[in-house]
Parts: structure tokens; sequence; C-alpha cells
DNA sequence: GTAATATGCAACCATATGGTTGCGAATGGT
DNA sequence: ACCATTCGCAACCATATGGTTGCATATTAC
């Protein structure tokens, strides 16, 4: 079987642009408010943004590329939605970095104790 | 109370370049071998890695700036260990994050029943 | 049909990022 | 003392990133 001692080169190489997609603050307060506001235009994310809404569309499209949103043409409008499996994703990621960490713990308390 | 329905600015902020310095393929594979193989110097990182030393240095200053990694002189080497509460304040943001969504999602169905 | 709204596209700009090379300094081994 | 090892520092480079402005296009509202 697999270890839990590294990750997968396909594993690296898919969740890295997923985290720097997230590493923007713009981009997360874009994504929050997705997620606690729904489905919206990009009109509407950017009417209380500090930023443009060019600057906005960019953002989007960098979420869009890490899987973390969608978009659906309504009319002149494009609705932005919210990925949340893909923020499970992350999670995982997270998940399987960190028991990296614990198995090289229970090895060291392991070897300790002989 | 604060409400779920927003991250703090604070958290935003710390959550970006926590995120940020997670979004690299070579970042990503310094810290699970970290985690995997415990404490260990720049030249032994490096030695299996197609990064120059140099390179690799700049990657753990950038980590070491999320809080990811520490530092610790040791003779004419430079000992970098994992910092794994920050991997769960990374998992922290995004439990919040869903959390967004998962709320979003009652108040729908809530709507919806009435 | 005409005007307002929502978005797309392209050029452009400043700065950050990831990487390199070259060299010097500190430390350890013999 | 001498040499190898390990690292720091600085300059430099190409490209990516985040942002802007200006204008064209599509769709809805009247």
């Amino acid at each position: 079987m697999s270890p839990a001692s590294a990750l997968a080169v396909a594993q690296v190489r898919d969740a890295a642009p997923l985290f720097a997609a997230l590493g923007d603050e713009t981009r997360i307060r874009l994504i929050t408010r997705l997620g606690s506001g729904g489905p919206q235009s990009i009109t509407h994310l950017s009417a209380k943004s500090p930023s443009s809404r060019q600057a906005i569309t960019k953002h989007l499209d960098v979420l869009a590329r890490a899987g973390l949103v969608r978009d659906e043409r309504r009319g002149r409008e494009r609705i932005w939605s919210l990925e949340e499996k893909r923020l499970e994703d992350a999670r995982a990621y997270l998940d399987r970095i960190s028991r990296l960490w614990d198995d090289a713990l229970g090895r060291l308390k392991k070897s300790v104790e002989k």
C-alpha cells in the first residue's frame, strides 16, 4: 500500500494551485461572500469591494482555474458560485500532511521506548 | 457574538499568506519531507531536490514568514523543523469557510420549507 | 429604437516571485 | 594549520501577479 510518508506527485500538483488560489485576501473574501451570500454576479461581488470589477474578474478566473468556483451565464449576467467539494479537497490535503507529522511522532515515540 | 457569516479581517490577513506559502509544489514537498523525515538541514533538504540550495533557502524563508517552519542554528548547520500548529490553523480556516457554506445551505433549506 | 446595465477584451504598468550565479564567511574534521 | 562543508549575501534575470484604464459588445428595460 501507499505509505502515509509522502504525497503522490499528482496530489502535490493538484494541491499547489489550490492553496495558491486561497493565498490572497481578496480571493478569500470572495469565497466567504459566495459561501455565505450564495451565487452572485461579478458586479454584485465587486460592489462592496475596494477592487475594481476587472480585478474581481481576474480573481474569479484564478479561483475557477483552481476549481473553487464555477460560473453560469444568466442573461447579461455571469453568476458565480462556490464549488464546496474543492474546499474539502484542500482540507483533505492538509489532513494528509498533518498525518505525516503524526506518524513521524509515533515512530519517534516507538524508537524512544526501545 | 460574531456570526459565522464572515471571517474577521485579522483572520483573512493571517490566512492569506499561510495558504500562499502552501501554494507552491516545492514548498509542499519541503513540508512533507520535514513532516515525515523530521528536522533537517538546508543541504539535506536540497540534496534530493531538483532545485538549488539557494532556491530551497528562499522557500524555507517563505514558509518561516508564514509560521509553518522554524529554524535552529546547530554548529554550521541550520536545522529546519515543522511548526505543526500552523497546519492546524490552516485547517481551522478552511473549516470556518466551509461552515459559511453549510450555514447558507441550512438557511436555504429553512426558507424552502416555509 | 434607445438608453442603461453587465460583461469581455486588450494594453499597459509596477512589483513580486522563483530561479540562477558568484563569492565570502563561519564552522567542523583531520 | 588546512581543507571541506555549510551557509549567507547580493546581483541579476525572466516571468507571473495584481492592478489599472479605455473601449467594444451583449442584454435588459423603457
